[in-house]
DNA sequence: ATGCCTGCCAACGGCAGA
């Protein structure tokens, strides 16, 4: 089974892309993120036509999150269970659904904006409630994953030169604390390999030749329980998805599963 | 070449992203 994460940073400006993409990659299963597009206007019909189910859940302008899949869908959740809210608002950032024997969560975990703002508390009140969340799948007998854009980048080398980032959000103690939490659930990181540099950058600001000078960052992760990753054959950075006109900011990392 | 932000709407400016 090939499965995959994306935040894709709009599903209607990136459909045509999308839709490209599945075709030529042979995925399975897909957690997108940031799809900015509420449930009523989700392209389902373009994407059954190839073959994928959608779990969605999108409430318009901002963040949205979806499982496509064409191994089956069932067992959907829609929302982190016990998770705070941002302006008195639940914001769609998380669904689950069961696909081929996995069980996978596409979570959009919030930004922070910046250290000591209320988004900041936000992000760690909803990666605590996530943790809460995902216990029980990470102890399963069954393949269990949390796939998605987590904001965080989990070591320094996870960024293109942490001496930029000195009180900035994504790298700090309080957040790598609660991917460490996480871990002690039993999921472990599983590191995509590069198809180019050294490192498996996930993301790269449109702004400034990001890309073409690799000031990346690795912040879209798959968080696994240990049968998920006994599974895992390879994983990879897909970073063609990211080079040319109408791309996203981020790329899709693969998982190759034995299942 | 991988190329100097992008997408959205309360829209022709502002917000969010990270």
């Amino acid at each position: 089974m090939r499965i995959a994460t994306w935040n894709i940073n709009s599903i209607t400006a990136r459909l045509p892309r999308l839709l490209a993409w599945l075709e030529s990659s042979g995925t399975d299963v897909v957690c997108l993120q940031e799809l900015k597009c509420s449930a009523e206007a989700f392209p389902a019909e373009a994407l059954r036509e190839l073959g994928y189910e959608a779990a969605v859940h999108g409430t318009g302008r901002w963040n949205g999150v979806a499982v496509l899949s064409r191994v089956g869908l069932s067992e959907v959740v829609t929302g982190l269970p016990g998770g705070p809210t941002f302006d008195g608002l639940q914001e769609p950032r998380a669904v689950a659904a069961t696909c081929g024997g996995v069980r996978v969560w596409s979570v959009y975990v919030p930004n922070g904006r910046e250290v000591g703002h209320p988004h900041f508390a936000y992000k760690l009140a909803w990666l605590e409630a996530l943790r809460k969340a995902a216990e029980p799948g990470a102890a399963g007998a069954l393949p269990f994953a949390v796939l998605g854009d987590y904001n965080v980048a989990p070591t320094d080398d996870d960024v293109w030169d942490i001496s930029l980032f000195d009180g900035a959000t994504h790298v700090t103690a309080a957040e790598r604390e609660a991917l460490s939490a996480l871990r002690e659930l039993g999921l472990a990181d599983v590191v995509p390999r590069p198809l180019k540099y050294d490192r498996p950058f996930t993301y790269w600001d449109y702004r400034e030749l990001g890309f073409p000078k690799n000031k990346g960052m690795r912040i879209d992760l798959v968080y696994g329980n240990a049968p998920f990753t006994a599974a895992v054959r390879d994983s990879y950075v897909d970073r063609e998805e990211r080079k040319g006109k109408g791309a996203s900011d981020h790329a899709p990392v693969i998982v190759d599963l034995d299942v």
